[in-house]
Order: C-alpha cells, then structure tokens, then sequence
RNA sequence: CGGGGCGUAACUCAGUUUGGUAGAGUGCUUGGUUUGGGACCAAGAUGCCGCAGGUUCAAGUCCUGUCGCCCCGACCA
C-alpha cells in the first residue's frame, strides 16, 4: 500500500515541492500537450483540445445569446495597415512576427501575421458601415494569434495561441462601454459557472490597458501557488480606432460621426487556469461542464461472467442522458485506470466489479475528495442519471468552494508598504488589497519594493483606509496586488 | 533580452571527470498467469548520443560554433 502511494505521487512533481514543474509534469502526463520543434509552439493533444472545445461550445453559446455573430478574418496583416492606430502599433510591434516573401519573391509590403485583429475589424468596418442602420455589428471570431514572446510556457504563454476575439462597433459611447461590461459579466459568468474558477472583475490601471484602449476591464483568479493570472480582458476603444481608421456612420440626425469601439477576449489560457486552480498531487481535476470524459466507468474483473455486460449498460444509461461517459476495458489493472483517470481529471469515476453486482450496486468516486457513494443499479433511468449528474455538480461545488477558500486565505488586506510585505512573507504570494492615489509612481512603487503589480481595480470597492499605501496621500481606488503569470 | 539548467531508445535518465564494441528502468510487441489503488513471468523490437565543423589511430565523451527545450527574472492573453 505504502509502496504504491510512493508510485502514484513519484509519478508527477509535488506542488509543494517545485509548482512550476508540477504544472509542466500536468500537461504532458495528462497528454493535453507535445512540445515541438518550433519553441513556444505546442501540439494541442487530443485530450487537451476538447477541453477547448468545450469552453468553445459553451462560451460561443453566450455569445450568441447576447447577439454576436461569428466571423473570419484573414490571418495577415499589411504594415501599412497595423500602423494606422499609434499606440496600437506601438504595443504589439515588439512581438509581431513578418512574413517577407511569397514563395522565392520578397513582397513589396511585408505582412504581419496577425497578434489581434484590431486593424482588420476596422478597415472592414470602414468598408461595411455607412449609416446608423448599419449598426451595431456585434462580431466574434475563433481564430489563433501570433505573438513573438521571449519565454514561454504551455497554454500561459505561447507564440501562437487560440482565442476568440469579440469586435463590436456601436452608435454611441454608452452603449459600447455596455458592452465592454456586459461582456465582462459574460466571462466571469462562464468562469465560475462552467470553470468552477472565482474571479474577480475590475478595471486595469491607466499603465496596464490595452494598446490602443481609453478603458481596459479583465478578470483575475487567483492560482493555487498565489499568483494572478488574467482570465479575460474587455477593452472600451472609444472612438480612437475609428478615427485612425477613418470608419464614419451618417447619425439619426444626418450627421458624419464616428462609431464607437470594444473588443473582448479568452485564450486557452484558461486551460491553464483550470490546471493551476484545480490541480493537485495526483494530476489534473477538472470541472465537469469542460471535462471531455466526464465519467469514467471501471470495470474490476472484468474478466468474470457479467462485469463487463453491466459496464456497458451503465454506459449506455448514461450516454443517453447526455453525460460525456467512457469505459475503460483495457488490460490494464484496476489500480492502474484509478491512477491514470485521476491524473487526467476525470470528475467521476464509477467502479464496478462482481461484488457490486451482487449487492446490486456500483461505486461512484468523487476525483477531488475521493468521496465514495453507493448508487443503485435498479434504479429507474432517469434517478440513476440524476444520481450521476448530482455527483458532477458535488464536484463543481466542491472545486469551486476549494478555490475561493484558497484566495481567501491568500488575500491580504493591507495598509502600509510594509505590511504588504510581512503579509506575503508570512503567508505566501496572493493577492494584496490596498488603497492607492492614482499615481503611476505610486503603483510602480508598490511593484519595485514589494513585489507585487497592481492587477486591477475592482469594481467591489472597500474603503480600507483613506490614504495611498504608497505616499499618503489621499486615496482614489482600492486595488488588488499581485505577482502575475 | 539577462541569469541558471539540459539535449543519449517512445519516456525518465546513467555513461562525459580520465576518449577505446551504446546502457538501465519504465513503456511498446507476443504468449501465459492476474485483476477492488499504477500486477507478475517469459521472449522480443527500438539509437544520425540535437546539428555542423575541428582535434585524434579512435569522439556520446575533448575544442569551436550553432539550434532547440526547461526553470527564474523583465514584458505580455
């Protein structure tokens, strides 16, 4: 028993231990990732990819819910164009990567492969909207990006990576500052809804907003090792875009103006998110509304008369239910499928072998307590699935609750630079509340002798005292702390 | 881009100090016995030792260069 214990947790590194490799040793053994040759570009496995695909199903579900449409933009973009938007330019030049030949010619104007599709939604905007009957244009693309980022990290940060990007267009300032929030409140919905992750909504500082942004909103969950990490942005464009791109509407009152902006995303950083707030010593746990097999059936002798056969009909069961269900009926051991589903985050694991049979009966084994629970086998269809079905919701409840009592317990409320700095000595990384004047120096400060930047602004406001923790100087915002990923 | 580490079988790594026939465990294949927390026995298959130069009778090992990956910083979804 000691002896395979010492197996299982040997198999990946311990959190406590190294949480880096812990986090490296997850998504290779989970098989949600290769390497490849091209540094910061992953293979997206099988298993990995329908996690995606999940999040996809669900989020683009919301997103036409709200009104937005799927559309496709090209993956290039001309210089001449990008350059148009000036601190655009500015923000992403230093990570864009060129493309300067067609074949054995070198190209007249070099194309950037895109690292957002800003300058493309406009200047096809400018094509398409002539009147304020053309608006708004609620739009949406599934695509991936290219950003030439110096380290990288699976799913944190790769040079190329999968997101949607939501671009709207709107008459007025107030109805796109709406739907900057709107779509905010979207995001946090569908991470604490479907990803069983607390987040917390706010606005970014002036220094920390999107090039080419008047107003950045994100939202910021905490990872189980205490650091922050950006779920989602909205960003509040303004009218500055338009400008730059010329794109002008006739108004209700035959006026020439200009439209007003927002664009909004999620990247499959959020399977890193899942991995890092659901995680632990045994593997990956993940939530069941994105899990690609939410219920794993092992057979324990499956060899004897019968085992098998009841495997399949709890399968079907609950393959009719409309649950994500597998039976693994390989060679390998009970103990070995045990191991291995938990690694993969599997939610719910449901075992049965001739004992149960004979006691009319299967085991169903919650992935992050390990919580055992007899089901019945005679129950009727619909009470058997609803007896799973309450068993994947244990589990998002259950990672859910595990995940904000752990950024309670790292959330620090401070008042002075120097119990910013005993708070995460004492206790560990996390996020840190403390007022602020609305100074860059003041924020910058705050970064170089504590070490953590300001993640946002939230918008769940509390007076924690009446001066900067920085200068003493009377204080405009509470602001969440943090080191981020 | 700075600092550190590492490239040897599918994986994890030993072998490099002191140059001399390419190794182990795991995994994989086949057969058998097993099966309630990573089973066991037997027989097999698998290597441009990252790449390119150089030194040498001889290079996984020494020298030069180069590419890549991982971790930590700075920057970013």
């Amino acid at each position: 028993m000691a002896k395979d214990n010492k197996k299982m947790v040997a198999a990946i590194t311990s959190m406590d231990e190294d949480f880096a490799q812990w986090y490296t040793d997850i998504v290779k053994k989970a098989e949600l990732i290769e390497y490849t040759s091209v540094k910061g570009c992953m293979v997206i496995r099988p298993y990995g990819y329908a996690i995606w695909e999940n999040i996809q199903r669900i989020l683009d579900g919301m997103f036409k819910e709200t009104g937005h449409e799927t559309v496709c933009m090209p993956m290039f973009i001309p210089e001449s164009l990008l350059q148009k938007e000036k601190d655009h330019v500015e923000g992403f030049a230093p990570v864009v990567a060129w493309v300067t030949h067609g074949g054995s010619e070198k190209l007249e104007d070099r194309l950037c492969v895109r690292p957002t599709s800003e300058t493309l939604f406009c200047e096809h905007y400018s094509n398409i909207i002539h009147s304020y009957r053309d608006l708004p244009k609620l739009y949406n693309q599934w695509v991936s990006v290219v950003r030439w980022e110096k380290t990288t990290r699976p799913f944190l940060r790769s040079r190329e990576f999968l997101w949607q990007e939501g671009h709207t267009i709107h008459e007025t300032a107030e109805e796109a500052v709406i739907e900057t929030e709107r779509m905010l409140n979207v995001y946090a919905e569908f991470c604490e809804k479907y990803l069983a992750m607390p987040v917390v909504k706010g606005m970014k500082t002036e220094s920390d907003k999107f090039a080419g942004a008047v107003s950045t909103y994100a939202i910021e969950a905490l990872m189980h090792d205490g650091k922050a990490l950006q779920a989602g942005t909205s960003h509040y464009f303004g009218d500055g875009f338009a400008k730059a791109f010329d794109i002008q509407y006739t108004s209700r009152e035959n006026k020439l103006e200009y439209p007003h902006q927002t664009s909004w995303g999620v990247t499959t950083r959020l399977i890193g998110a899942i991995i890092m707030t659901h995680g632990d010593n045994n593997g990956l746990v993940l939530p069941p509304a994105v899990a690609p097999v939410q219920v794993v059936i092992v057979p324990v002798q499956q060899h004897k008369e019968g085992v098998l056969d009841e495997a399949n009909k709890l399968y079907e069961k609950l393959k009719s239910c409309g649950i994500r269900v597998k039976v693994d009926d390989s060679d390998n051991s009970p103990g070995w499928k045990f191991a291995e589903y938990e690694m993969k985050g599997v939610p719910v694991r449901i075992e049965i072998g001739p004992k149960d049979i004979e006691n009319k009966q299967c085991v169903a084994v919650t992935r992050h307590n390990r919580e055992k629970l007899f089901i019945s086998l005679d129950e009727t269809l619909d009470s058997f699935a609803a007896a799973v079905s309450e068993r994947l919701e244990a589990v998002r409840d259950g990672i859910y609750q595990s995940a904000l009592e752990n950024r309670e317990k790292r959330t620090y409320a401070c008042k002075t630079m120097d119990e910013i700095v005993k708070a995460l000595a004492d206790n560990g990384d996390g996020f840190v509340k403390a007022m602020w004047c609305g100074e860059e120096a003041c924020e910058d400060k705050v970064k170089e002798e504590t070490g953590v930047g300001s993640r946002c602004i939230p918008f769940d406001q509390e007076q924690l005292s009446d001066v900067c923790v920085c200068c003493g100087k009377p204080a405009k915002k509470m602001v969440y702390w943090g080191k981020a990923y």
